[in-house]
DNA sequence: TCCAATCGATAAATCGATTTTTCGTTCTTG
DNA sequence: CAAGAACGAAAAATCGATTTATCGATTGGA
């Protein structure tokens, strides 16, 4: 392995060419595989190239094209298992494909959103993979219009005029929880949930409602939503169970949702699944090895990347054509977590209030 | 705001002075805020910059110089809750400063370190934020050692001969576990962790180790570990357990410990901390809903990041000087799993062993 | 033998900025 | 009033690669 000192300027294409002793071009294009240069002169260029331990620097090499071999990436954080593996995935394929991932975090901000994408913008990325932090219909997606940028919208989003989607089948496998709590004979269900407007999170909300009512009209659904953060929903929550209401299974339309239910059960002594069942939206580690162990709707990440990727590269070689929206199938798994109403040994139980443990 | 057409080429620094009815290089020295520009001139800048809505293309701007503004981070994974925050505070620190931070993860292979390694040194990053899959003696520091690269070593590490090191002060916050632990009387304390060849889960064990005989000589220490994934882990524990070994206390020096123990108190139906008590190193958001909550040590991830950019900025600019190891305190969070031993209803019961439950 | 076609490779233009050099004015000052 | 300093801005070089235009040499056919 040809091995240069630390602090020396790294080679250049000239400093191949000239200890190759041929042109700049001429290595280019040797090393772009094009073939009609004399085999002598690609050895000799192959050779420079392992003895200076030369390497083609991806910015200087980027600047003639009108779009550069990056591919941006927006999520709406970091801090969780869907959207960290929703990166690594999306790294691995851009990779693949000789791109560079360039990942940020539009902190839950649609203002940072826009922020970002204009310095994607500035940076002429080929293309965008946004993880929008409401839906389709905010700020980034129209900056992303106005400029011409391509790009694909994953997660939040249904369908769009104008770019292509890709999601989690939300509906589908809300129905096939409804089904399931229905089945084990629930007759008041609680649903939770942030940010009705996003179309995603409408979309769990109706597939469960539409299935649950075909399978039974006389079931009871109530619903509680918060448009902002987490905390109106917790004191919606501990009201909604304050006014003494006792529904027999809550599902949570996503994971912030589980935990607040998790902990507001813990706040008045309730056990799962004997006292209350539970399901969330979106699966993580700890859900299976908690006591009980919590069922879960798991979202196809690999799927989700892998189509979005698909479709991106696709646009990005210039395929024209209206958007497409993918739906991708979701995985129900049944845990401890979820119980037939009645059944458990609290059933029934009054206001066993707890004090707040912290 | 000046809108232009989406298809359109983008206007350059050279539109922006045609239409300023001056030279590129005024156009440069204006936007870099340089005084010795007649006011009218940098008026009429201004305004083409306006009309056009013209940016600076980043990568053009970065073409001159040695080092570009752009900031690497390698992490061994994007799926926790530690390493997603820790990206999203180094983003914004890195963004702060006019840089744009690419993150990759390493996903636990040196090899692959390495390479993405080899990669941002193509890129001629202006430093690097590595956090090792082991520790600061693997192959991707020798890679920033060979090649001059400027960087910042956290996390799994130490210190280092050749960069700065900041991590989290595993030792200081184990021996708070110990003496928290001891204090509750457990005489017999089980360690789990993985890699023990990583100094700071050595530190980690170390720390603990030391404080808990001093405190008291005649205490049980059991230690088991696994080099490579959580799966022997999982296995040498639930053979530990078979042994009949029934220590009244664990201490796992990393989150997917705290989540085989778990699995493996569930699967024997142990309930904390009637049964058995137990500690992780390294805290997640669901670890203070669950039932019950499990006590974890905190790591300071703002300090983390902030204290690595700060060091990694003054080496950008230039300075000299022996590299320096950084500490950063954690806090210990007593929680529910944590009790004293022999207090619990089922303390002593024998092996009331439940069925596997998947 | 001479002109044309072909092949291989080089010179030069380009991408979009920054920085150094050069140059023409204007302002001082002896 | 002329020489020199000071100022402001344009021209040109630069970064490191790619691509187009150009050029020389060889080969072919007429």
């Amino acid at each position: 392995m040809a091995q240069q000192e630390a602090r020396q300027r790294r080679p250049s294409i000239h400093d191949v060419a000239s200890h190759a002793g041929v042109s700049a071009a001429t290595v280019s294009k040797v090393l772009a595989g094009v073939t009609t240069v004399k085999p002598e002169n690609a050895q000799r260029v192959f050779d420079a190239v392992e003895r200076l331990g030369y390497r083609v620097d991806p910015l200087a090499s980027d600047m003639r094209r009108a779009k550069r071999r990056i591919i941006g990436a927006i999520m709406p954080e970091f801090e969780s298992e869907f959207f960290g593996s929703m990166v690594t995935e999306l790294e691995g394929l851009a990779e693949q494909r000789g791109y560079t991932l360039v990942a940020a975090s539009s902190r839950e901000s649609e203002a940072r959103e826009k922020e970002i994408l204009a310095r994607m913008h500035d940076w002429r990325v080929a293309g965008v993979v946004l993880a929008p932090v409401r839906n389709e219909h905010g700020p980034a997606a129209a900056f992303m219009k106005a400029h011409g940028m391509t790009g694909v919208l994953i997660d939040r989003v249904l369908s769009d005029d104008a770019f292509d989607t890709v999601s989690a089948d939300s509906a589908a496998a809300s129905a096939e929880v409804a089904r399931m709590l229905v089945g084990k004979g629930h007759k008041h269900i609680l649903i939770i949930g942030l940010a009705e407007g996003a179309a995603t999170v409408r979309a769990r909300l109706e597939g469960f409602r539409t299935q649950a009512l075909a399978l039974d009209p006389s079931i009871r659904i109530d619903v509680i939503t918060s448009e902002v953060s987490v905390e109106p929903l917790r004191s919606s929550l501990r009201d909604y169970f304050g006014r003494g209401e006792r529904p027999t299974a809550v599902y949570s339309l996503l994971l912030k949702g589980t935990l607040v239910a998790l902990s507001e059960f813990r706040r008045r002594g309730w056990h799962c699944p004997d006292d209350i069942s539970l399901v969330g939206f979106d699966d993580a580690e700890w859900m299976q090895v908690t006591w009980p162990a919590i069922a879960a709707v798991v979202q196809p990440v690999r799927q989700i990347a892998g189509e979005a990727m698909d479709l991106l590269f696709r646009r990005v070689e210039g395929a024209v054509g209206p958007p497409v929206a993918r739906l991708e199938s979701c995985q129900v798994l049944m845990r401890e977590s979820v119980g037939s109403p009645g059944s458990g040994p609290h059933s029934g139980g009054g206001d066993r209030q707890q004090p707040p443990l912290s």
